[in-house]
RNA sequence: GUGGCUAUGGUGAAGCGGUUAACACUUACGACUGUGACUCGUACAUACGUGGGUUCGAUCCCCACUAGCCACCCCA
């Protein structure tokens, strides 16, 4: 038997590949019109990192972390997410010396050992950016905007932003205390799992999919109607940026978040088409963050993006390079000349494809035809003569002649 | 961690107790020995996830294991 994969990391082959490099350089050319820099981080980071910002008690922290002592003796763990890796080295590089406002991206793969499904791998790959010290909801609605101008140019409108605002330190614990309250009430309406969340993670009852939680939570507190007066300002200004540049949004006051350091505004991008994964993307305010992590008292908003999520929704597509050229030849001599001839159209930046085995002429047209070549060379005995080939379009299907000459066939084919 | 479903060639699959294991795609070669896409022909699974069992006989029935998928939990 011959050695497979690992459950839940996958390779991604030729073919799909394409799909990929297009989604991430739509990213970054998107990202960096907003003025965002990549930035580069560890696959393995301190474990304690992870615990610290994420939360100890969340499920990714809890039994979700590839987490392993290494030969130092030291408790490592394979990032499941980018943002705490990214704010580790704003801080450890002290980069908000420079400017505490930085904006970054990055993308990568991330690992979190959780049972595959649709949409969802334990190495899955995310593309991310982050705002670091600035308050102003016009950083907010720009995050925003930036994010739904990147799915607009992967010509996708299927996924839909939903807001939220969760509120501060100040707000969230009395809403908290609000909605457990109203839940405590209900509880022989809740299911099991609810029951359990209104001590754990009361909110996510809220996002429950029984039909009886929904019924039963549908006059619950909302946390819009408990912000703060900072909160509540905070949150109609996000939205009046986000209406000023057009940017679409609906108010989901049930939407939850599953780290910890979120703050403020949250978000979310969610699609219909992915089965149990609605979430494409999502992200939100982490205020507190930088300072729990030991950096300076500044505040920060990001989010990440599900690869796989993003490629599920690109499926149609198809992004298949095509060769500009195949060489065709016949004989020996031709051969030779087929491959100084590739060699150097290669070097102008030419694509070019040949058949390496020397087969007939109409099986190397099959395979010019296979590539979807845009144009085919044809060199035998008598076009060596000559100095001159026979060069098709395989689109059109005309043929022409061509001077055997690496300049010549350059400009006949528009390069 | 829990549950449901599925496992036949490179791919998609038919077959459901005794068959040459269909068909399609892909691939290779060929159709007046130098021209693709359409068409046609030929070739391509000693083999039906692995191990047991039932049976005269199992790809087809039963059990276990393994793997995959989807869902729950949770999340991008």
């Amino acid at each position: 038997m011959a050695i497979t994969g690992i459950k839940g990391f996958n390779d991604i082959l030729p073919g799909e590949v394409e799909k990929w490099q297009h989604i991430e350089a739509t990213a970054r050319r998107v990202f960096e019109l907003y003025g965002f820099s990549e930035i580069r981080i560890p696959i393995l980071e301190k474990t304690e990192l992870f615990a610290r910002s994420i939360g100890d008690t969340t499920d990714i922290v809890e039994k979700e972390m590839y987490s392993f002592v290494d030969k130092g003796e030291k408790a490592v763990t394979m990032r499941p997410e980018g943002t705490a890796s990214v704010m580790r080295a704003f801080i450890e590089h002290k980069l908000y010396a420079q400017d505490p406002v930085a904006k970054l991206y990055y993308m990568g793969p991330m690992f979190r050992y959780e049972r595959p499904q649709k949409g969802r791998y334990r190495q899955f790959h995310q593309i991310g950016a982050e705002v670091t010290g600035v308050t102003d909801p016009k950083v907010d609605a720009q995050v925003l905007t930036m994010l739904c101008h990147f799915f607009a140019d992967l010509g996708l409108t299927e996924p839909t932003l939903q807001i939220n605002s969760l509120g501060c330190p100040e707000c969230r614990p009395v809403y908290r205390q609000a909605l457990k309250d109203f839940l405590r009430g209900k509880l022989d309406q809740l299911c099991d799992d609810c029951k359990r969340r209104v001590d754990t993670n009361p909110l996510r009852a809220l996002d429950c999919k029984s039909a009886h939680c929904k019924e039963a939570t549908e006059g619950a507190p909302s946390v819009l109607d408990h912000l703060c007066a900072g909160c509540n300002d905070h949150f109609a200004a996000t939205r009046r940026y986000l209406e000023l540049v057009g940017t679409k949004y609906d108010i989901n006051p049930r939407m939850v978040r599953g780290l910890d350091y979120y703050t403020r505004t949250t978000f979310e991008l969610v699609t219909g088409l992915l089965g149990a994964q609605s979430a494409v993307a999502a992200g939100g305010r982490y205020d507190g963050l930088i300072a729990d992590l030991g950096g300076p008292k500044l505040p920060g908003i990001g989010f990440a993006m599900g690869v796989e999520r993003v490629a599920l929704l690109l499926a149609a597509e198809e992004f298949r390079k095509r060769p500009d050229l195949f060489i065709a030849a016949l004989g020996e001599e031709a051969q030779q000349q087929a491959f100084s001839l590739m060699t150097g159209l290669q070097r102008l930046g030419v694509s070019v494809e040949i058949d390496y085995e020397g087969k007939s002429l109409k099986s190397q047209m099959r395979r010019s035809d296979k590539f979807n070549s845009r144009f085919t060379l044809i060199i035998g005995e008598d076009e060596i003569a000559r100095k001159t080939a026979g060069l098709k379009d395989m689109d059109a299907g005309v043929q022409g002649d061509v001077a055997l000459d690496v300049e010549a066939i350059a400009a006949k084919i528009g390069k």
